[in-house]
DNA sequence: TAGATTGTTAATCGATTAACAATC
DNA sequence: TAGATTGTTAATCGATTAACAATC
């Protein structure tokens, strides 16, 4: 689209996403019939299709737990607003840190959020924090009514309860699979 | 292997990560049968085949290129050296940075790679740039042997190359992942 | 020896691919 | 109308699951 293609054929589609035409119609089939016979899809009208089918128009509220380097390289590039998110807090419990200015938020302490959480509804909680604190965290959040969860931690969450969503980021599983792939790059000699 | 347990079966294994007993044994069974009949798995020899099949004792040298908030959160936070890599470089391009230490290296300058990358073998680049610069980066890179890449800038790397290694590193698509995830918890009403 | 649990084969299931009538 | 390309059904393929003989 932003190049100012207007339309584009599960063929195209495939090529540039090295899977096959038959997939790439399988799946949009799935959520609807996009495309038209004889033409393709319409480049805009698939953006837009594929941006509610995900749910991009909402606007969650997030709150970012842990402001050190990864929180606020988080903060500052994640662009949630384009995701479906809007970020409404950071907190950390570094003394430090709290009362510092990123993007447009200031640093709360971890001491407030329960009040910020019962003044203010909050949908997500993103975790930034040291793989011992997650857990405990979470468990305070949940308590809270905050029962989605993004997590940068180096650990797995997971709760006791059926009704919260754990988007883990697996960053060390993705270094060891690197490693893997150029231990394996040089097939036996 | 934390906990003391020095041995466990296909079924604990498979409780435990959410698969069956029957996957985790073909699973183990395509590099090779660690296991015994009657007995199970030994954790610590389990521990260490997956390590050797995915080259962690490896020590491929990466640098990074990058020192912004994401690339000191990497270089401190990741542990390379558990994954088959150490880190021997962090190069940026902002003066304010260029001379200041992370870990126990020294930022340099990116205007020194070439000289770096000809006094010593580097195997892997690590990326957290902005997705503008990192196809330049790569490229430069390319010529300079460095042929393997893990990309946290938020852009899908590809080069044409066919004897290149790119991990990406998909932020993006794990927070609209969320997004999918949170509009669908309440099904239609 | 009896019990447990593997490695491995066979059966099932689901996902990918191929094919083509429908239709723009 | 002819050409292109979809939506969709049928065929193929591969991955998961079940079953069980081998064996610790």
């Amino acid at each position: 689209m932003d190049k100012g293609v207007t339309r584009i054929s599960s063929r195209e589609l495939s090529d540039k996403m090295g899977l096959t035409a038959s997939q790439i119609r399988q799946d949009l089939n799935c959520f609807g019939g996009f495309g038209q016979q004889g033409y393709g899809y319409s480049v805009e009208g698939l953006y837009l299709k594929i941006g509610q089918i995900l749910g991009l128009e909402n606007s969650y509220k997030a709150i970012l737990i842990g402001a050190g380097n990864l929180g606020k390289a988080v903060a500052v590039h994640m662009s949630f607003e384009k995701k479906g998110f809007s970020l409404v807090g950071i907190f950390d419990n570094d003394p430090a840190k709290i009362g510092s200015e990123i993007r447009d938020l200031k640093v709360c302490s971890m001491d407030e959020l329960e009040l910020f959480c019962s003044e203010n509804h909050v949908d997500v909680a993103v975790f930034c924090v040291p793989k011992t604190a997650t857990k405990h965290i979470a468990e305070r959040l949940y308590k809270l009514g905050v029962k989605n969860y993004w997590n940068f931690s180096h650990y797995d969450l997971s709760l006791d309860y059926d009704d919260i969503i754990v988007e883990n980021v697996h960053m060390n599983d993705s270094l060891m699979i690197l490693c893997y792939r150029i231990s394996n790059k040089e097939p036996e000699k």
